[in-house]
DNA sequence: CTTTATTGTTTGTGATCACAAAAGCGTGAT
DNA sequence: ATCACGCTTTTGTGATCACAAACAATAAAG
């Protein structure tokens, strides 16, 4: 019997043309990135192998990998666990985003041609209707979709992999917030950031965009309510 | 007989109190940041572990922690190699560098106190001396240590992880084009990064940052020079 | 001479095992 | 109660093996 709170991930079919490992790797990224691993909590390669009934060999790999792009943490006395946050590191990885995303904002913009703005359209209304439905599940799936289809306009894009390592360390503490949430206060960004694209302005583009990150940390609760997850996050 | 080029990998004694798949990191990570494995050259496991000498496991876990940070690439056929560049692909972790690295100096600005001035006005002296000597190896790795002693003043720092990755990035082709320069021309940046430093001018010291980072990149070679190295690098 | 089939080899993936270090746990002393 | 010590269990690390997919090279056919 274990004495951690015991692990529940989500489990998705494997695709037989995929290896273990990256299945494995998924997984595990799902489950932190959507918080289903609690911050602070051990991870060990037996425990989980046993859960997603593998081979520890696999485990082994993704933890490595998920450690490299910091979605966990290696300690010293090499246990793995989930990083704990304190409201300042939240600070820094939201100005962090801010930085880069606006950054790879810009220089996709003179990339967007009209196969791209459509699809960042569409992208848009989506989110919208998403709203409509209060699908706050769908809503950051649909987000992410969309800053990554700006940012992946650029051809010659190299900050995609750094700006996933920063939403996946985010991740976690976003969603503990939102699910506690029943009221939500959500201004779309998006439709700015549009007219910025079509205008070809970057500069309104960046602006859009930092107050997109900005109230979407708003959007995942006042920084009292965030304190208190953290807070409990680490017993 | 190997067809490829042979890989010559320069080798470290292995501390005992590291495991030998952080010491074949290191190893292997030194390698790819000081080009000593060519672009393009394709690294299998087994190739490796008879160069290390060690068993094929280490290789394994160091090579996919490496690949996660960008170092090395898998592609499809579950091959690794080291990245090829490309001028465009050059040009956007330039500027990837200065937008999160002058952000990171702007954040760290307000923590640094009197011993990691101290700190900073040694490795900047240190940096004058091996420019006088034109110990070129020597200055890469304490502009280095100069970047990374201002980063992580901040105790919160977040972008450092990503900082690193941009430069095992740039490594290999900042490298073959400093060992062809004979001729150098380096207006030392650092200078007015300290005195910004002093005045505690954010401002200031993001332009002193951004000034160190293009004239490291101009350091390493005309455009023409670079481009020669880069389509090169193919075969 | 070029192209396609086929065979032999190399390589990554994944499973299993051995071992030393770390963690947990009960016992006893202060 | 609290801490220290010794024992048991758990855990990460690393080595070795099996296997299927990818690769390279040769042979056959156009």
């Amino acid at each position: 019997m274990d004495k951690k709170s015991p692990i529940k991930i989500t489990l998705t079919e494997r695709d037989e043309s995929v290896t273990i490992t990256q299945w494995v790797y998924q997984t595990l990224r799902s489950a932190v990135m959507y918080g289903e691993i609690l911050p602070g909590r051990v991870l060990t390669i037996r425990e989980l192998a046993g859960i997603l009934d593998v081979s520890p060999m696999p485990v082994r790999e993704a933890l490595r990998q998920l450690a490299a792009e910091n979605a966990l943490e290696i300690q010293g006395n090499r246990r793995v666990m989930v990083p704990k946050m304190t409201a300042m590191k939240f600070n820094e990885l939201c100005e962090a985003r801010i930085a880069i995303e606006s950054h790879a904002a810009a220089r996709a913009l003179p990339y967007i041609d009209n196969d791209r703005l459509e699809q960042l359209r569409s992208l848009d209304s989506m989110i919208d209707q998403a709203q409509e439905e209060e699908n706050l599940d769908q809503i950051s799936i649909l987000n992410q979709n969309f800053h990554r289809a700006l940012y992946t306009a650029n051809p010659h894009q190299v900050t995609l992999p750094l700006i996933e390592s920063l939403w996946l360390q985010l991740g976690p503490f976003m969603r503990m917030a939102t699910s506690e949430l029943e009221e939500h206060y959500l201004v779309d960004r998006h439709n700015e950031a549009m007219s910025a694209i079509e205008r070809k302005d970057a500069y309104a583009l960046q602006m859009a965009i930092a107050a997109d990150i900005r109230e979407g940390i708003a959007f995942a609760g006042t920084p009292e309510m965030l304190h208190t997850f953290i807070e409990n996050s680490g017993h």
